[in-house]
RNA sequence: CGGGAUGUGGCGCAGCUUGGUUAGCGCGUCGGUCUGGGGGACCGAAGGUCGGAGGUUCAAAUCCUCUCAUCCCGACCA
């Protein structure tokens, strides 16, 4: 490619609505351009890395055995009303109607199409299967931000495997884990496998590979002795035991008033470890109480996993008061009806003389025996975990680190082959439904997280594996016919070794060369000019670290030749 | 959905409080001259429904109402 004829739009500043790192860099790369709130067009360089990204994931897909599939984006209202996802994928989906008045969706992801498909697999013979497609996937999500990072309409390697049985998922599962340690590995992402919750997608478990960044959305409990990592969605944490008093025979009643809050109570002489904390919640329409100690946090996300709720939200004070008969600020279970479900945290198991709200403004119980006094439903884990807790493996205190999740692999189960009517018979004869597993990866995103980890203040600094260009060759002055030569069959040299290279041949002044291919990231530079060619020499930068040193003219070429192929191992 | 902020040539901004010439500035763009190893200088030029609609007024970028868009925070702390 020559400079002179590539559209690439750098900017010297960014956009002011772009505020995470890489969104910044990107727009100023001139890789991309936002037409709406998440949505981005992707210009020729971001394209070309996009394309990168993919095709390393394609790659690594191939070696395990995947098969490439290309799936419609729109699909009809049926085919998810089969799988009960039409109604609890919500607002989430994008949905439409045809001109005769047919609904249809926008694809979120693809099991329901890949379980449709394996219908056509009679056999155990057939299995297992490894399927998938980079393909578009659309998410009306409630919030995008941080340019790629969270888009609603972006491609997606996602992956299904097809199994006779749980061992041969188990096998798949790992496979993918191995294909994505690789993947990210080439993509140069340090990103740790953790345990997570498999949210709307169901199914029996997930691992996220998540990489640690500032911008972000997943804080991920890390243990900096052993192991341990886990999303904090799932996150548990060893927990000192604590010796209560038995207290009285009977929970009392006492006055507090003005009294609203933990840290008031607490000053009013309840330490806030013998508080019980009463979340008023709607589950699905059904008030729901979610009790914690008073000085932890419930977790929304653990909340809705172990009530597998869909829509999920705290009550409003109206629907407090009716239900409960009082303000938030004196709330308790103590005495509560069967007609709401209790879940408490497993912290206050065993606990006594506790302190809560009285459900009557202005007063709250002490005394409370938590098994003896409050109707617990269910002993579930709610708490969400803080840094410094001790790791439930090896009790070092734990660290939390904010991520971006890069990818997400999860044991599904049958209930999409189940639903889709896909079953085979095994080598008894036998009906069987087949076992599934989905893989995601969002290329997109991947892309933004290796900008968000590669930069310094001149741009970006992209790894070799994905560079929009692995190579420049730029000239100083493109009059200078002897300089011009000199670049022309070093750029040429390098088109016959296979480097992905471009000639900077505009007829601009060198800061505004430097400063484009800095803010783009080419890894490797040469720079070809008359100074340098009278003695024989160019100069060769390497864009991390922004080394330069001469190399002869006649060596440029190879001595590129030989870093890229270094650095794509 | 709740809260906050911002919308003025391609990008970054000023002007708005206190309404009043032809709406400015930097960068970028186009033409030219001089330059030529870190976003150069000078001359000239193009490019704007001041997000949109309605209202107040003799007069609106500026005041009022509604609306749309974009960004950030939150989706719990009883």
């Amino acid at each position: 490619m020559r400079w002179s004829r590539l559209f690439t739009p750098t900017l010297r500043d960014a956009p002011a609505d772009a505020d995470a790192v890489s969104h910044k860099m990107l727009i100023r790369g001139g890789f991309m351009r936002q037409l709406h709130s998440g949505h981005y067009s992707m210009l020729p360089l971001g394209w070309k890395v996009h394309e990168k990204v993919a095709q390393i994931v394609r790659e690594e897909m191939n070696l395990i055995g995947g098969q490439e599939f290309l799936l419609p984006a729109m699909h009809p209202k049926s085919l998810w009303e089969a799988s009960g996802r039409w109604a609890t994928m919500g607002d989430e989906m994008f949905r439409l109607e045809d001109r005769s008045g047919n609904e249809v969706g926008l694809g979120m992801t693809h099991e329901e199409v890949f379980a449709t498909i394996a219908t056509e697999i009679n056999s155990y013979k057939t299995l297992p299967q490894i399927w998938y497609q980079i393909q578009w996937k659309f998410r009306d999500e409630p919030r995008p931000k941080a340019g790629l990072l969270r888009v609603r309409e972006f491609a997606m390697k996602d992956s299904y495997s097809l199994d006779l049985d749980f061992d041969g998922l188990d096998r798949n599962f790992d496979l993918h884990h191995e294909a994505y340690l690789k993947i990210f590995r080439r993509l140069d992402l340090d990103a740790m496998p953790v345990e997570a919750s498999s949210g709307a997608m169901g199914g029996a478990g997930s691992i996220e590979f998540m990489v640690a960044s500032p911008a972000g959305e997943d804080d991920v409990v890390r243990c900096p002795n052993c192991d341990y990592r886990a999303n904090v969605e799932r996150a548990t944490s060893a927990l000192d035991a604590i010796a209560d008093d038995a207290g009285p025979d009977a929970p009392e009643r006492f006055p507090t008033p003005g009294i609203r809050t933990i840290a008031a109570l607490e000053e009013a002489g309840a330490p806030a470890v013998s508080q019980i904390k009463t979340m008023v919640m709607v589950v699905d329409g059904a008030v729901t109480l979610a009790l914690v100690r008073g000085d932890h946090q419930l977790n929304m996300q653990k909340l809705q996993d172990v009530t597998g709720g869909i829509n999920i939200r705290p009550a409003t004070p109206e629907e407090t008061v009716e239900h409960l008969g009082a303000n938030p600020g004196s709330l308790g279970a103590v005495g509560v009806n069967d007609e709401i479900r209790i879940l408490a945290d497993e912290a206050l198991q065993g606990r006594t003389n506790l302190t809560t709200g009285a459900n009557e403004d202005d007063w709250h119980w002490r005394g409370v025996d938590i098994a003896r006094d409050v109707n617990v439903a269910e002993w579930v884990d709610l708490r969400e975990v803080t840094a410094g807790e001790a790791c439930p493996k090896c009790h070092t205190p734990i660290e939390i680190v904010r991520c971006i999740e890069a990818g997400h692999i999860f044991k599904l189960g049958t209930q999409y082959a189940e639903a889709m009517g896909a079953h085979v018979l095994d080598a008894d004869g036998n009906k069987r439904t087949i076992v599934m597993g989905s893989y995601g990866i969002g290329v997109g995103r991947n892309m933004a997280t290796i900008a968000e980890t590669h930069h310094d203040d001149k741009g970006l600094i992209w790894p070799v594996s994905v560079a929009p260009y692995e190579a420049v060759v730029t000239v100083m002055k493109v009059d200078d016919e002897a300089t011009m030569a000199a670049a022309e069959q070093i750029y040429q040299d390098l088109l016959a070794a296979g480097v992905d290279a471009i000639i900077d041949d505009r007829d601009a002044r060198a800061g505004v060369k430097f400063a484009d291919s800095e803010v783009i990231g080419i890894p490797f530079r040469l720079t070809v000019g008359p100074r340098g060619i009278k003695d024989g020499n160019v100069e060769f930068t390497v864009r991390n670290g922004m080394v330069t040193t001469d190399v002869a003219v006649a060596d440029a070429a190879q001595t590129v030749i030989d870093a890229v192929a270094v650095a794509k191992g």
